[in-house]
DNA sequence: GTCAAATATGTTATGATATAACATTATAGC
DNA sequence: GCTATAATGTTATATCATAACATATTTGAC
């Protein structure tokens, strides 16, 4: 069976895309609660737990909150960065940085099976306009 | 003022070095009922983040739990290889793999401060017991 | 078309994690 | 003793997440 694409799932999924920073689940949920007033938590992280297996959005774990995958389908997992100034998150991909920790968690019989790479600090524009300018 | 080692912090870091597994703060906070039949879940927050800041102990943050640190005095980032069947979390470090993410962050402006790096999988006792024996 | 399986959503209740705000106590250095 | 800092107490509340059970919708097989 094809996976659907359901009006709810689309409705989450623009709303983390218009974002520039991470949502909570509840963000979304009170996004929401305009077109479905009596929506429940619970209907927003099953829609979310659908959207992450499916790819199109990723948790940011170190922030309890979620967003869109930005990239193309990618198998390895995301490298996120994210600005505690500003709250945005890059999303980056690489395969060989995902590869070598795999290869050093493996060393000792570990066999990877999901990968959590976040990064905080400070993007480029916080940095560069910033307090210390 | 030299960092006092208080009774709290001692017990605290006692109760997750006693643990193979990572302990949620309100599991920390349980084990220490039976002692301080009042104490109150701030407290325990409070002495963990202390710990933390002074390199003693480390949040999981894609567990929202916390492990005592197992490796000596490290400046890197901490890699943690969490095995999702049997819960032990073993404590990596690598200068070189947390510059390497640094210096790929780096390439878009992004100052990191702070790496957050876990791999859930399987350890190597639970692949070799395993049930596909 | 209808049946069964899978998927999605509704609903209620509750559990689990975390912090705000303000008060009090303990310790170290002088 | 006095002061600054660190630690803890206390109360209340905010935030994040899931269990359990009910209902509805979609899809594919026949």
């Amino acid at each position: 069976m094809a996976a659907r694409s359901t009006l709810m799932k689309q409705r989450v999924l623009a709303i983390l895309r218009r974002r520039k920073r991470p949502a909570s689940a509840y963000e979304v949920l009170n996004e929401l609660k305009g077109e479905y007033p009596k929506l429940a938590p619970m209907t927003v992280y099953r829609v979310l737990s659908v959207l992450m297996a499916a790819g199109q959005a990723h948790r940011v774990e170190s922030m309890n909150a979620f967003i869109a995958c930005k990239s193309q389908a990618h198998k390895s997992a995301s490298i996120l960065s994210i600005c505690d100034d500003c709250g945005v998150v890059e999303e980056t991909i690489s395969n060989d940085l995902v590869a070598d920790l795999s290869r050093l968690a493996g060393k000792s019989g570990f066999t990877p099976q999901r990968h959590v790479i976040e990064i905080h600090g400070q993007c480029g524009s916080c940095c560069d306009g910033g307090g210390l300018g």
